[in-house]
DNA sequence: GGCGGCAGTTGACCTCGGTCAACTGGATGC
DNA sequence: GCATCCAGTTGACCGAGGTCAACTGCCGCC
């Protein structure tokens, strides 16, 4: 089982955002009283899914925007081949789907890493109620912009970092994210394979397999199988920035 | 003078959306009658910029959203180290700063490639008129989603791709762009550096040189400086798809 | 409790693309 | 017209990380 990898106590979660133990790191961050009453009709169906289920598939029509309650997700894009890219994982309070409003229809693939529950936000009904609320539309604006934020950031890491400053960052963002979760002890449950880990960092698995070797050996972390307890964050995050710069500078034209 | 590479002829230009050239391509696709003349408020200030000037700079105050009118520009990330990594290129009718949005701040920097002129539109009065016009708010969402998307494929190039389909896809994708402007002639001008675009393709300027060199000898293309004529579409069409797939299939679970 | 299977690890080797350095050729200026 | 400068090109070399193959060990299953 892995219910020991699910972050929330099933207690926690309430059927309200108003109640929910993720209020302000989901969509309504910032929306109150009435307005948030208002979202809380929206929400629709709070759905169990098994680990390697799939939420939606490229090419779905687009329904809704997906909230992960407790559990995890990768997203990915898969080729004619049948290649992956993995573009992301979703920790609880993240919101899944928007890349399906250019075009209504799913152009990615989201798939649970654990036993995960979401709720549901029919897309229709959210664009009823935000224009009853503005401030529910620009959270939605600014939800959407932040997940253009973190894909700059993998992009980054995608085209100028080296392989273990990949694997540091990727590991640094993870403790991160859980901390503001209110785990802030620092033993990692990794939900994802070896496989996602360095699909989603551009490496392959033997490269991700050596580097937490390497790094178990430097005393950084010690790694059980999916369990990664960090020793050492200070030097987690110094192997964050590149030691041997390989990009050019911007060139200053005046 | 770089004239040449502005795309659309300066007098196609005209002061409202209603009857700008970039009307289908950019925010009023979709968008019409009293709603786009609503629209036409928003927009304001036409600037010009000359090569090398800057949009906005990590940390600005966000005030508005750009559409590019005529010319290109790069946005890119510059670390504490001043290492680039460029993000996109933007031509003519693509929107500019929803980086912004989540932080009221923006976090990479634009600049234009060339002479370049730009519409301006100021976000609170974006927002006001959007609460009037649904359609308006749903274009948005639909234009940030496309972006989002567009970076994905970045995200793959990035990741699973070897040099010469980078730059293969890269061209591809400027061809496409060109011919939705109604540039169906098949050479093109590139407005940025060969620094720039290897470091968009997460290569180095050597190795883009080296690519440029060899699909000239294998007849693909002809290279002269900035301008790029290709000579076999159907060719540079199979550059496009990797030979040697490097990554592993989806595992399928059912 | 022995077996099969698959995730993950380790090692040996090789290759793609990065590094470094020299060179070329337009563009600009005096 | 010659010097300078910088973007871009070319060549020689090298190393990070990919490839291939063998192995380990956990887990589920009969």
């Amino acid at each position: 089982m892995d219910s020991d990898a699910v972050i929330l106590d099933l207690n926690q979660l309430r059927r309200s955002c108003t109640s929910c133990a993720l209020h302000e790191l989901c969509l309504p961050a910032g929306i109150y009283g009435d307005d948030l009453r208002q979202l809380d009709t929206v929400v629709r169906d709070k759905r169990a899914l098994e680990r390697g289920s799939t939420l939606y598939r490229d090419g779905d029509a687009f329904k809704a925007l997906y909230v992960v309650r407790s559990g995890s997700f990768k997203t990915f894009l898969l080729n004619e081949a049948g290649d992956m890219q993995v573009l992301a994982f979703h920790l609880p309070g993240e919101i899944l789907g928007f890349d399906a409003l250019a075009s209504n229809r799913h152009v990615s693939q989201a798939e649970a890493l654990e036993h995960s529950s979401i709720c549901e936000l029919p897309y229709a009904r959210l664009m009823q109620v935000s224009n009853d609320v503005p401030a529910l539309h620009r959270q939605l604006m600014r939800v959407i912009s932040r997940e253009m934020v973190i894909e700059h950031r993998h992009l980054v890491m995608m085209g100028r970092q080296p392989a273990q400053e990949r694997l540091a960052i990727f590991l640094q963002n993870l403790v991160d994210r859980y901390a503001s979760l209110n785990r802030d002890d620092i033993t990692l449950t990794l939900s994802m394979s070896r496989y996602d880990i360095a699909n989603y960092l551009g490496l392959v698995v033997e490269t991700v397999s050596r580097l937490f070797t390497r790094m178990q050996e430097t005393g950084v972390l010690e790694v059980n199988r999916k369990s990664v307890r960090i020793l050492r964050p200070d030097l987690l995050a110094e192997l964050c920035s590149t030691q041997h710069p390989r990009t050019l500078k911007s060139h200053d034209r005046d």
